[in-house]
This record gives structure tokens, sequence and C-alpha cells, in this order.
DNA sequence: GATCTTCTAAACTGATTGGTCCATAAGATA
DNA sequence: TATCTTATGGACCAATCAGTTTAGAAGATC
């Protein structure tokens, strides 16, 4: 019997797409197995604590690519250019519509009450991020929290519609629109 | 033993309100009993087809409701004044943020698969009976569809973070944005 | 109050769940 | 090549899963 040989960041972004496809509860182990073709021995060597485990690295894990990918650009960058390159880079990790967004999800169902303080702070920071950027754009700290609380709401609105209906051109519809109203916004 | 007498129509909705909570996978059938206090009888009784009926039934009634309650005035009322309602019906119905949107929450994962056409149509609905509204109002066809999209996106992504945030002001804040573009939009 | 239908409770089934264990295969180090 | 660490496959476990069955209780009809 072959075997194939993986490594644990491997392991995080394998199971990191089935948890995306079934959910939490969705994502039973044989599920993962079947899906990743990694076997149990290879699950419980690289985490021990489990399911709970799995997805909690899976969420540090994005929130980590998040700061990296998204909010430090927002919040050290030129404030437009980075606003910019945010849809661009959205847009790149949600796959135009087709991946949907992880953390957002665990927050709809009882998931949240696991992980309520990882997704809360990744919310949190995103929108801190873009408001802060907006207001050194030059908007009023009222304006920038609120546009920016939009634009993830909307962009998560997004995601859920473009599954909703099967279609995604509407994914990038709604994308452009969110970043023309931001444009409009800083004049 | 005292016994509890339900009729289908109270099975529905306490059924509905477990599967808000947990999830189509997240709610087990022990779970749904310990939650309605309705035993394996009961559901087995009332939806032969298991969890799978349980969920399209459901899925029926709520889309019937939504129907009733938001479409029909949309799509029959006077354009501005059903708009305004609209608001209204739906941050009573969930609860101003404090309940989910199930149909939404269905859609995130491959729980769709199972109900794809029910979950379209709920939001193609929406969105075209806002649209039609809008239009109705005034607005061309083309940015009446445009706004209604937003809205509809807005309100989803609105519960989805109000429940990440823990936070339920967030979600009247948006709401009351999202119906301030309207009546901009509309003059 | 007898009968008939509707509904409930709980015991039961086989399949699947999350999780444990361990012999051993593959790479790395020496 | 010998050794040591890391990763793997799969058998195994108790608990839980969805679903079935059945005896009988509650309401309705007569």
């Amino acid at each position: 019997m072959p075997r194939t040989i993986f490594e644990k960041p491997d392991a995080i972004a394998l199971v990191a797409e089935v948890f995306r496809e079934l959910g939490y509860e969705g994502a039973s182990m044989s599920n993962i197995t079947a899906r990743t073709k990694l076997s149990k021995g290879s699950l419980y060597h690289f985490f021990p604590g489990g399911k709970e485990q799995m997805a909690a690295e899976i969420i540090a894990h994005i929130d980590a690519w998040f700061v990296v990918d998204m909010f430090k650009p927002l919040e050290e960058g030129e404030p437009r250019a980075a606003i910019r390159t945010m849809w661009e880079t959205a847009d790149r990790y949600f796959r135009s519509g087709r991946r949907i967004c992880l953390i957002g999800a665990f927050a709809l169902d009882e998931t949240r009450d696991r992980f309520a303080m990882a997704i809360r702070s990744y919310f949190q920071r995103w929108i801190e991020a873009l408001a802060g950027a907006l207001t050194r754009a030059g908007l009023t700290g009222i304006e920038a929290q609120a546009l920016a609380e939009e634009a993830v709401v909307g962009l998560q609105g997004a995601l859920m519609l473009a599954r909703a209906l099967g279609d995604e051109a509407v994914f990038g519809r709604i994308l452009e629109r969110l970043k023309q109203r931001l444009e409009t916004a800083l004049g």
C-alpha cells in the first residue's frame, strides 16, 4: 500500500476546505479522511484535540493570512491604494464567490460559541482596519466606521447570495458597487 | 407519564428554531427531541421522511410566510410604503439580529444542494419583489435591480455580523443605513 | 360510552460518530 | 547502514446517529 506523506500546513489547508464545504458539524471524521486522503492516524497525529483543534487552528491560520494580506496593508499602507487592493485580495481569496468565508459561516450556528473570541476579533479587526484607512483618507470617524461595516457586511452577504443563487456573476457585481461606494465617499 | 399533544404547525415552528440554532447537520434527532420536547414518535409521525422532510417543510413554511408578509406587499402595495414596511417586517422577523436567516445559512454549506431550488427561488423572489417596487417608485430597472441586491445582501450580512460580534446594536444600525440609502435613491 | 383516528413514549435496530491505539513505513541524521 | 523521529493506515472502541416498531393514551365522532 502506497503511503502519501503530508506536512501540517498541507493538512490545515486540506481540512479547511472540507469545513468550508460541509460546515463544522457536517464535516465528520470519515468525510474529512475521504476528501483529504489523510488517514485518521495522520489527522490525530497533527491534531490530537480532534475536530475542535482542527477548527481552532484553521481559524488561526485564516486569521493570520488576513492579517498579513489584508489588515496590515489597510493599517499601514497608503489608504486609497490599500482599499483598492483589498477588493482584489478579497475577490482572489474568495475565488470570485465560489468560496465562502468559513469564519462567517461558523458565526451563524452554535459553532460560534466554541470560537466566539476568534470570530469576533477577526471581524472587529477587519472593520477597524478598513475604518482606519478610510479615516486616514479623510473621512470622519463616524462615516468611516459606518462605511467599513457596510463593506464587510456587503461582502459577506455577497458570498451568501452568490451561493444561494448559484450565480457567480452576482458576487463580482456587488463587489464592484461596494468599491464604487467607498471611492465616491472619498471623493 | 404526562403527555403533551402537539399539532403539526407547532412542530414545524419548534423544529425550525432548532435548525436555526444548530444548522442542518448540527441538528440531530436527539437534539431536536431534547429542545422541542417532541418525542421521536411524534417527529416521525409528522415527518415520516425524517430530517430532510423536516427541513423541506420548514423552508416551505418560511417561504410562505415571506410571500404573504413581505413579497406580496412589495409586489402589490404602494411601493414607498411597502419598502418602509419591509424594514420593520425584517427587523421583527429576525428579532433585531438575534435570529438568523435559516435559508441563508443553508446556502453556505452543502445543505444547499439538497434544497437548491427552494433556496434560489426565495432569494430571487425577494430581490425581484423589491426591485419591482423600486421600479414602480421611479427608478430604472438597472438601478432598481442593483439596489435590491444590495439591500438583501446587506441584510444577510448584517445578521451574520451581529452574531459574529455578539452585538445586536450593529444590526439595527446597518438596517437603518440600508433604509436611508433606498430612500435617498428614490429622492 | 363505544369506536376510531391521531398522536406519544420508549425500547430497539444497524450504521456512523469522534476518538484511541499500535505496528510499521518513510525521511532525516549520523 | 544503523538509528531515530515523524507520519501513516487501519483495526478497534464506546457513544451517538437516524430511523423503526409497538403498545397504548388522548381527542374526536357517533
